[in-house]
DNA sequence: CATGAATGAGCGTTCATTCAT
DNA sequence: AATGAATGAACGCTCATTCAT
């Protein structure tokens, strides 16, 4: 059950590389929705290579979410090593909010579904495990809003990234205000609330078409 | 032969009529990705009909805002009665993002979507006043987190949005603990902060299914 | 239940009977591996009007057995008016097999698969009795091998047609020998056997080749 | 650069043994459908490697005639020991139609193929020549059915395998049955004709899957 | 020579949209 | 005007065959 047989040739693992680095943007950019021909011609191969090397799409899929696990557990890790609680839980819930905000399939992928792999599994564990840290050493401090659980986080993360889904096209940064306005609504910062930053949404102007989800 | 629309006959007027409400039950309980032929059989017509009443989808959701956007005035006029800024602000929101988590189409339709009908846009002005002047009696209070627009009601509303759409069939409350989290976060209420209500959504079990969005 | 609803427009009719004219052709001509989309080339439709009228492959297959039901129904029912037992045994085993000779999907369709409706259910006992019936008959004269039974039809039938199916291409009749044979086994003749008929299959000559099943 | 075929090396050899024989086995347990892939991974070569020792899926086929061949033309030598033509023809009769139930591309390669090698056209031609021997001997004795030709026998085994293939599964011995009633047909045995052994083919029950070939 | 990675047409099926009736 | 029949590109996926390594 090791990644074992023999390592896959030279050409083939260029392939690999190509397919997932493809699947991994598209999926980011747009979705769940990407469908394997395009993955296929983002790559620069065929449907059948990526079938070859993914059974489905799922697996495609799966195979993307162990990385972004460890993204996860990475962004964790690093801000427990900052100097407070309050701190260290902002740092992690904004890097997170980035993360997704960089990547439409997190959510779906990895926030939302169960972990299908062993790795995923222990990966997710690991993860639940730092999260619980970051949520408790700052409640500890009195800096979470009470009743606020790391198993909120995906939920604040989701939110943020339907914000960041819909407005990547024309402001790409735009989710940022309201990744402030959440974070401080669970950890609120030290000193007085600033204003929010950056504006708000614009407002559609009329006669302009928008269509698909 | 008349320049501009000429008034339907009435019985096209019925039809619309019949489409526009199947329309908007479908959009709001089951989201975008009902087909045309589900709104024309639900309203009891055929598809040709809706496509002559509306050139494709788009065109069918922007003939439903006109109702969403009186519901959503309907909303802040109701609102402005409350005793206080606070209340009264906290009230629009909260019943706002109520009445999307209760249609999965109001944040396209209406939120995101430019108007299309000069109905449409006027119905939006009143409600962009009625906004302003919420937020603004609110803000007089210091009620209000600084720097928040009229502008980012859409935003949060979306938001909860996002979160009742994935979570009506599981647990159809689940959006309210999220809700209270933003709206404590836009206009905190006059006292302490309360713990979250509710409970975090839990993690989804190793194991199952993840399959289509 | 009835086949109920309005009945079709014209020229949906005319179509559905293009599809299933062009279905019976073509499953008879090449049997079941033909795709819908052949089918509707040939019907000379689209696809998804065969798809309109058909829920799936199995269905359109299924639509097209009840016919032929009737068909093995009525070859049993004319044989039964023969004068002796012998002769209509004989006369419906060779006309069953002839029905098959000249349909590559009577075996998989009808002779060796299970109805899958109510007609198709209730033609089948009907089938099954009438079979039962002229097996009786000529038993009772001793002009069947002993041991028949009915149950064996559908055996005989479907090795006349996987004989008739191997050579109707270059020897359209070629199958008539082998259910001489197989009929004169199963229900001699009256008089003494007369040689068999026809030629045998010419063995294929050495370089020339054949090619798919 | 000699004109024809040279020699192959000692490892093509061997390679195209283990081809030949993965090929044998599993087109006789699982029929044409299996892919080159299977096959070259039962040899455990790659699908490379039968591409180059055969154009194409038929070639590969015909690779197995001689073998096949070989084991026809030993029956029917076997055969010929009998004391009878009778029972020379009869034993030569049931055991190919023994040997083709065990191998499902028996008709396909052989019985209906055109010997594509000059070893294969020898092997024919012996072939040809015992089982004319055979069958004149027993039609010498009157024990065959007149018009009976060596040239049918392809024909009655075929038929057989037919039924074989289909019943492979559930009733494996079912075939047996109906070798009986063409082994009668063609050659009867010495005393009165005893009823058929075995059981009929159950017919299916409504309701089961229908589903493909 | 051997390998197995790569290909892409084709499978059964769906659905937004068009157009003959 | 209203209908719903018709369309066909696109979906996820398979596999006989080719060709770079």
């Amino acid at each position: 059950m090791t990644p074992s047989a023999r390592p896959l040739r030279a050409d083939a693992l260029r392939n690999r590389a190509l397919i997932v680095d493809a699947a991994r943007r598209l999926f980011a950019e747009r979705g769940l929705d990407v469908t394997l021909h395009d993955v296929a011609d983002a790559a620069g191969v065929g449907v059948g290579t990526v079938y070859r090397r993914f059974p489905d799409k799922d697996a495609l899929l799966g195979g993307l979410v162990a990385a972004k696990y460890e993204a996860l557990v990475e962004l964790a890790e690093k801000a427990s090593t900052e100097a407070t609680g309050r701190d260290g839980l902002r740092r992690y819930l904004m890097s997170t909010m980035e993360l997704r905000a960089g990547d439409r399939s997190l959510s779906t992928a990895v926030l939302r579904a169960a972990p299908q792999t062993e790795e995923a599994t222990e990966l997710r564990a690991r993860l639940a495990a730092a999260m619980t840290a970051l949520v408790a050493r700052a409640q500890a401090e009195g800096a979470v809003r009470r009743g606020f659980s790391p198993d909120d986080v995906p939920a604040v993360t989701s939110m943020i990234g339907s914000i960041a889904d819909r407005t990547r096209e024309e402001s790409p940064g735009a989710w940022r205000r309201y990744a402030e306005l959440l974070l401080d609504a669970v950890c609120p910062p030290d000193g007085d609330l600033p204003p929010l930053s950056g504006e708000p949404l614009a407002p559609p102007t009329p006669g302009v078409c928008r269509s698909r989800p």
